[in-house]
DNA sequence: GTTTGGCACTCCATGGGTATGACTGCTAAA
DNA sequence: TTTAGCAGTCATACCCATGGAGTGCCAAAC
């Protein structure tokens, strides 16, 4: 039913606008509002039939019979998707970001605290920051053991004991000879080095001298990685109060769950370290997870922006926004890839421990 | 007004009965419920008359006319110092906060959090820690002024800049000559230590060894002490979520109140700071302010229960809980007692860096 | 075929009016 | 000093009528 083909160009404005005026009003909204306020050049009985039609695709849903029209999930995810003008950062907010780095701390945890009550500030929503983990636990030891001929455990054991295992399927048989080499090469070299100081490209060298194949050294990296953000990570929260101002949290049961979510450091970091699970994530791509894509249904009527940020080699962090479904996306998405840029400058500027 | 020896034993028993009443019902209490309830022997008629005394002495309100009384600040500070009936832990909260330290962390920070956490749910209310200031600095220098032959400035200096400077007044003439003495003496003896290791000891150590008087003992004793405090304190709150239960935070203005208190560590730290600017705090004795007491007007319709903790002679901490005035004093003070016992337990055994 | 004006209908929000009930304070008698 | 009784007050809940916003549909116009 939702298909690119059903949106042609008046459609596709009117879907827009529907939305850029919910957003703007958190009114639902009418066939005759949008004629008056937005010169569509048609009469307001048109808009009713197009309006039916995207609800009839699935755009836009009524809260009741004799109300306007309100996007659904799939009305907002097409908006930012494909309808949305992007935004760059305002003047006023770049300089905002940039003089709260000039003088920010030098201390990690610090500057994770103070990028989320800056971007809470600047965006007027809850937002939150996961510090890149730095794991001070030494290596111990790591193996691959041969399960099934296309099948292998490879286990990472540091000074915090066991910290990763995961079975990997391998596209070609392997010996348990490779496997037993590999392992040893690994364990001599990289015995008694701290967890964090263990690049992936140390990895992939030893990998490589090793005569181990390239899925080979993608399981091993894998392994270290999450051998690494097995350790608790720093997580950060703050403006939970600007919810209040949205009338969606005026509703006492919604606001409870957002406050579970935000002092449960668990659920907080599964909303934002999806970012993470990815690829190799692009450098500040905002990204954008809409009510039930969200996945917790206590957050199906909220939205969420994340944008990673890295600095030197030392690992990766998320900052995200959380607010209502209805968030000026594409400012939003404009502050968080402008601050995470700020923020993996910084960091990588003051060269914190 | 208000008067002990305006309160009869049938005053005592009403008051304390609508306190109690009121804390556990969150509804005005009205003389027949009273009579009713709780078997004075009395008419409901002769409780009114002994009602409207009680409000003329400021130890009740009506919230309006037809209604029923609800206690007072007054009233609640009374109760708490003289009506109420001391509670000790029950056994399951006391099994509780011992299986929580059973498997404590020993990190600091987490050992914090996770106090707060537990507090909060024992508690029901909103609970803060304040953890004990462990400065990590290097001492540099210090130096005590001659201003005038009865006042002094005396300055110290750590790695990280001018960490505290106060005016002394003696009460007797001093020579700048004892000064540079002094200076030169702890200058030599502290090059190059480490703040925290700085024992007050040691001090008196070497202001006695410089010949100089008990008053610039202590003078130098508190720049010390300053110097030290002057670190960001560490502080956590928990359980804001759990205040939504409570019908006085129905009301949106006083939540966001609340919430901005907890996101801002300054406040939060005002809050709970003054239970050690007192002498030497009594080891785990619980203490209560109620409403007006605490200072912000947004918390007027709040209470806060502190209690220091201690260990070793590493310093001292708070915990607290805050909620509505509407709270079970008696429970809460064994709860935060018991814990803070716990928590300082803990701390010694684990030898926390 | 698309667009438009007109019209009937639906449903929510609002406000006034009224009944209800939980109090109190007062008075007069015990 | 206590008590019963009673009149008076005020917040709350409830009902119902009204108004308004918005839709869907149809027949006519383009």
């Amino acid at each position: 039913m939702i298909d690119k083909t059903d949106l042609d160009k008046r459609k596709a404005f009117i879907l827009a606008t529907v939305v850029y005026e919910y957003i703007n009003t958190a009114e639902p909204v009418g066939s005759v509002t949008l004629a008056q306020k937005y010169n569509l050049g048609v009469s307001s009985a048109t808009i009713r039939n197009e309006m039916a039609e995207l609800e009839a695709g699935g755009y836009l849903v009524q809260p009741h019979t004799s109300a306007g029209r309100v996007p659904s999930d799939a009305g907002y995810r097409t908006y930012v998707d494909r309808l949305m003008p992007a935004e760059s950062l305002t003047k006023d907010d770049s300089r905002r970001i940039r003089d709260q780095f000039r003088e920010a701390s030098r201390e990690l945890t610090d500057v994770i605290e103070q990028t989320t009550r800056l971007l809470s500030g600047l965006s007027g929503n809850l937002a939150i920051a996961l510090a890149p983990s730095r794991d001070t636990h030494a290596f111990k030891h790591v193996q691959l053991l041969w399960l099934s001929s296309r099948t292998s455990l490879v286990v990472v054991v540091t000074s915090a004991g066991v910290a990763a295992q995961r079975v990997v399927e391998w596209s070609n048989d392997v010996l348990a000879d490779d496997l037993t080499r590999l392992s040893n090469a690994l364990n001599s070299h990289l015995g008694g080095r701290i967890m964090e100081d263990i690049a992936s490209a140390d990895l992939d060298r030893i990998c490589e001298s090793a005569g181990a194949s390239a899925e080979m050294r993608d399981a091993v990296r894998q392994a270290f990685a999450q051998a690494r953000q097995t350790d608790e990570p720093e997580i950060a929260a703050a403006g939970a109060q600007n919810l209040l101002d949205q009338p969606e949290f005026h509703d006492l049961r919604k606001l409870r769950a957002i406050l579970r979510i935000v002092e449960e450091q668990r659920t907080l970091y599964d909303l934002v370290a999806d970012e993470l699970a990815g690829d190799l994530p692009r450098k500040s791509q905002a990204h954008v997870r809409i009510g039930h894509e969200l996945g917790p249904d206590e957050l199906s009527e909220c939205s969420v922006v994340t944008v990673p940020y890295s600095f030197g080699d030392r690992g990766v962090g998320v900052l995200a926004i959380l607010g209502p479904r209805r968030m000026p996306y594409a400012r939003l998405m404009a502050l968080a890839s402008g601050t995470a840029r700020s923020l993996g400058e910084h960091l990588n500027d003051v060269e914190i421990r």
